[in-house]
DNA sequence: TTGAAAGCGATACCAC
DNA sequence: GTGGTATCGCTTTCAA
C-alpha cells in the first residue's frame, strides 16, 4: 500500500508537489500534474483519510441520525441523502436511534461527540430537549428534515396544509362524519402526528363540523391503522370519510373496509398522506411528498453550510400535492358500488 | 477542545502516561489512572479517532454494503447491525450498493478502496464477479448475510430447505396444484430466489407432482406478487395453493384473492417465508426466519474476525421455523369458508 | 511504573 | 511553480 511519498519520489517531486498535484489545489504546472496522477494511477496510490482529516479537520463524511430504518418515509430519505452523499464522494455514518433504547442514549452520550463528521442530518428525529442540546453542542452544521428546530435548517412538507387539505378534499365530495385515524397512540406525541391532526381538526372546524371530528388514536403503521379502523368501522355509527395520518394507516384502513365488506370507495372514502409505493396498488387518494427529494434536499442544504460556516439557517416547507385515484368519491354514491363488489368480487377502484 | 496533552498536563504526567491510563492497556499505577480519567472527564476530553486510527491502523468503524434500505429483511438485518455495533462503541458506514446505479459502481470503485473501515458486512449482495473481486482486494474481512461466497464467513437460512419445507406443508394438507410465487422478474437471478424455487420444485418431485409444478414470476415486493396472483387466480385454472418467495408477495397474493372474491385459506392456500412483520396481521403461515438476529450475527462474527485474523470463515445456515397461521388449510375444506365470508365480510382467518 | 521521542500519512505555510 | 518543514493528535517502542 504506497503513500504520497511513494508517489512523490517515482514522479520526481516533493511530497508537496504530489500533494498540490492530486488534490487540485494550489500551482501545479499542467505537466507534473499529469505525471504525478499517472504515477498516482499506477500505484493504485488512495490517500489515507485519516491522515488528511487529522490535519484539514474535515472529515468528509456525514452523519444521519435517523429513528427508524423500516418505515417507508425514512427508508426513503435515507437512500435519497445516500444517492447524494455518493454523488459527492462523501460517506454516511448511520446512526439509528431509536427512542427509548439504550442505543440513541449512546448515540448523544457517545457516539456524536466523536464528531466523525462534518455535518449532521436529522430525519424526524423529534429530539428531547437535552438531546437538542447535545445536537448543537457538537458545534457542525446540523440539517433536519422534518422538525421544527429553529436553530437548524430544516426541510420538510407543510403538514398542517397537507392535513387540511385532505380533509377539504373530503368535505368537498360532501362528507360531514370524517375521523381522523393514527397518531397518539404513545403517551409522547410525534410532532408530524399533531401537525396533521391539527390540520384536521382546522378544515373540519372551516366546513363546519368541529362537532363531528374525532380522532381515533392508532399506531402509525399499517396493522396500526388496520386495528384501528376494525373497531372504528365495526361501531354502529361509522364515518363515511377517513383522513389518515399517513397512507401506511391509509391502507391498514382500506384493508380493514374490504374485510367488513365495506366497499371503499362506494361507503368509505379514505384518503392518505405520503404517496406510499403502495398507493397505486390500492388505488389511494393521498397527498403526495417525496421523501427522497427530501434527502437529496437535505445534503443541498448541507453542503451550503459547509461551504459558508455561516450561512443563515434555510426552513423549507414544500407543499403535498393531492393526488386523486379511487379510495375517494362522493358520499352521495354510498352503496352502489358495494353491490357490484359482493357480485364481481373486484370493486370499481382497480 | 482539548487534547490528550492537556489532559496529560493537568494531571501531572506525560501523553504517554496518558495515554495508557485512559485507553487501559500497559502498566498504570491504579492512583495515576484515577487521576487521568478524572481530569478527562473535567475536561470532557474525546480522543480523535483520526489520530489514533493513523497511528494504530484501526478505525473503530465497520462497513455494510446493502442493496436495499426499504426491503423489510435488509432493513431488518441493517437495524440488527446497528444494534450489536452501538453496543460495541463501533461506528457504520453504509454503502447503499443499489445493483445498477452509478452510486454502486462508485462505491465499489472507490469508496471501498477508502477502507475507512477494519471490516465489511455484505448484506443480500449478490456480487459480480468483478465486485466480489473488489471486495477480497481490500484485505479486510467480510462477513455476508445472505450469500455463497467460500472465501467469507456467511450467515443466513437454508433457503432451500425452507422453500421445500414450505411446499411440503401444503402437499401434506392434500393439495396438488400449487404454483410458487415470486423470482424471475429481471434477468439476473437473486440466488435467494433461484435457491427457493428449487427447494420448491424438489418438494414436488418428492410428491410426485414435477408435472404440476408452476412458476409464476413477479417482482419481489408485495405489489408484484398482488400483480402477478391477479393474473394467477383469475385464470380458467387456479392452484389451490402457492408457495411464495417471501412473505411481502404471500400477502400480495392474499391481498389479490380477497379482492377476486377468492377465500383464503377456503378456496387458496398462502404459505410465505419470512415471518414479516405484515404476517400476524394477515394470518399469514410461514417459515419463520429473524433478520435481525442475522444482522447482530453478522457482527459477532466479523468481530472474530477482527480478533484473530487468520480464523476461519464459518458458515452458519439457520434453518427457518415454520409458523402455521390460518392462511393454508386442507384442500377439502374448500369453499365452506368462502360463504361465511361473503356473508358477514370476515372470513375465518382473523 | 513512567517519560521522551519517533512516527502514522497527509496538508499547508513559507521560502526560494 | 516547487520543495522543505512544521503540524494535526495520538500510540508505541525503548530507556530510565
Amino acid at each position: 500500500m504506497s503513500g504520497i511519498s511513494d508517489v512523490a519520489r517515482l514522479a520526481g517531486v516533493s511530497k508537496s508537489t504530489a500533494s498540490r498535484a492530486l488534490s487540485g489545489s494550489g500551482y501545479v504546472s499542467e505537466k507534473t500534474r499529469l505525471k504525478v496522477a499517472a504515477v498516482a494511477a499506477s500505484l493504485e496510490y488512495v490517500p489515507s483519510s485519516n491522515a488528511a482529516s487529522l490535519v484539514t479537520g474535515r472529515t468528509r463524511n456525514v452523519g444521519v441520525v435517523i429513528p427508524y430504518l423500516h418505515r417507508w418515509f425514512f427508508a426513503e430519505v435515507l437512500e435519497g441523502i445516500q444517492a447524494a452523499l455518493l454523488e459527492r464522494g462523501l460517506d454516511l455514518t448511520l446512526y439509528d436511534a431509536n427512542p427509548g433504547t439504550e442505543g440513541r442514549r449512546r448515540i448523544f452520550e457517545d457516539f456524536l461527540a466523536r464528531k466523525r463528521f462534518d455535518g449532521l442530518i436529522a430525519v424526524g428525529l423529534e429530539p428531547e430537549d437535552h438531546e437538542l442540546e447535545r445536537l448543537l453542542k457538537i458545534g457542525r452544521p446540523v440539517v433536519s428534515v422534518v422538525g421544527t428546530d429553529a436553530d437548524a435548517s430544516v426541510i420538510g412538507i407543510d403538514d398542517n396544509d397537507a392535513a387540511r387539505r385532505a380533509t377539504h378534499h373530503l368535505t368537498s365530495l360532501g362528507h360531514e362524519h370524517i375521523a381522523f385515524v393514527g397518531g397518539g397512540s404513545s403517551p409522547r406525541w410525534a410532532s408530524v402526528d399533531r401537525r396533521r391532526l391539527d390540520g384536521y381538526l382546522e378544515a373540519m372546524s372551516e366546513a363546519g363540523l368541529t362537532a363531528r371530528a374525532q380522532h381515533i388514536r392508532s399506531e402509525v403503521s399499517l396493522p396500526g391503522g388496520y386495528a384501528a379502523a376494525v373497531d372504528l368501522l365495526g361501531a354502529r355509527s361509522r364515518p363515511t370519510g377517513i383522513v389518515a395520518v399517513c397512507d401506511e394507516v391509509a391502507i391498514g384502513a382500506i384493508i380493514a373496509a374490504r374485510r367488513l365488506g365495506i366497499g371503499v370507495p362506494g361507503d368509505l372514502s379514505v384518503v392518505g398522506i405520503d404517496d406510499h409505493k403502495y398507493a397505486e396498488m390500492f388505488a389511494l387518494t393521498t397527498l403526495q411528498q417525496v421523501p427522497r427529494e427530501q434527502g437529496r434536499a437535505a445534503v443541498e442544504l448541507l453542503e451550503a453550510q459547509l461551504a459558508d460556516a455561516d450561512a443563515e439557517p434555510t426552513h423549507l416547507a414544500l407543499s403535498a400535492r393531492l393526488i386523486v385515484r379511487a379510495s375517494t368519491g362522493p358520499v352521495d354514491a354510498q352503496h352502489s358500488v358495494m353491490v357490484s363488489d359482493a357480485r364481481t368480487g373486484i370493486d370499481g377502484s382497480v
